[in-house]
DNA sequence: TCACTAAATAGCCAAATAGTTATCCTTGCA
DNA sequence: TGCAAGGATAACTATTTGGCTATTTAGTGA
């Protein structure tokens, strides 16, 4: 079955949303927990708009999930085929790699 | 285990090479065998160029391999972990869906 | 040697986008 | 009411990159 060009340019999009060091790294430190935004831009090197930009983008894609309490916003991750997709491609890069890495997201 | 910049760099430039419906579409041509650079430029709507810079994108990543005879080259997918990758991308869009379209790679 | 074909590359342009700073909601509280 | 804090948004810039056309390179056969 081929999909059609529309569908095509979905799959790409869902791609997109991890193709970004900035939008893993958000990724990564939702691994243990959920956090504020404050709580992510603490403990990454980018602005807070900057952040803010990025988990719109994860959060329509429905990569990321969002919950209001008060003023601050709690993000998590919406689905766990985030760290599967990601083992995925470590795995690759770990294979591909001529002096071992050990990439392990 | 957290990934440095670099690491994160490495794993979202190996995302990058699906995150476009153009590479897709050649991956998607590759599935059932392997094709010369004529015969994907046959199957698409895209110029010669764009089809040979793509697949010098996706061969850099690993993603397909190169193999030549003569004047012609035969590119095969070097890694099924492609499919794997998509379809695990196609179920998430499909349990999404507000309506069931059942995508497939 | 010459013509022909397959594929790659160069050079260009337009669109997309990650990042910035500045500003604008909201909500909670004195 | 006022104001401070958490997030979101706006506007802009610089970079990246998908696509094109034109050209180049490399095999093949007459």
């Amino acid at each position: 079955m081929k999909l059609d060009p529309q569908q095509l340019a979905r799959v790409a999009s869902l791609f997109r949303a991890f193709a970004e060091p900035t939008r893993l790294a958000i990724l990564q430190e939702l691994k243990s927990s959920e956090l504020t935004v404050s709580e992510i831009v603490d403990r990454l090197t980018t602005s807070q708009a900057n952040i803010s930009k990025q988990l719109k983008l994860l959060h329509d894609a429905g990569v990321v999930s969002r919950r209001k309490s008060g003023t601050t916003v709690f993000y998590a991750i919406a689905d766990s085929m985030v760290f599967e997709l990601c083992r995925m491609v470590c795995d690759k890069l770990n294979r591909d790699a001529v002096k071992p890495a050990k990439l392990r997201f």
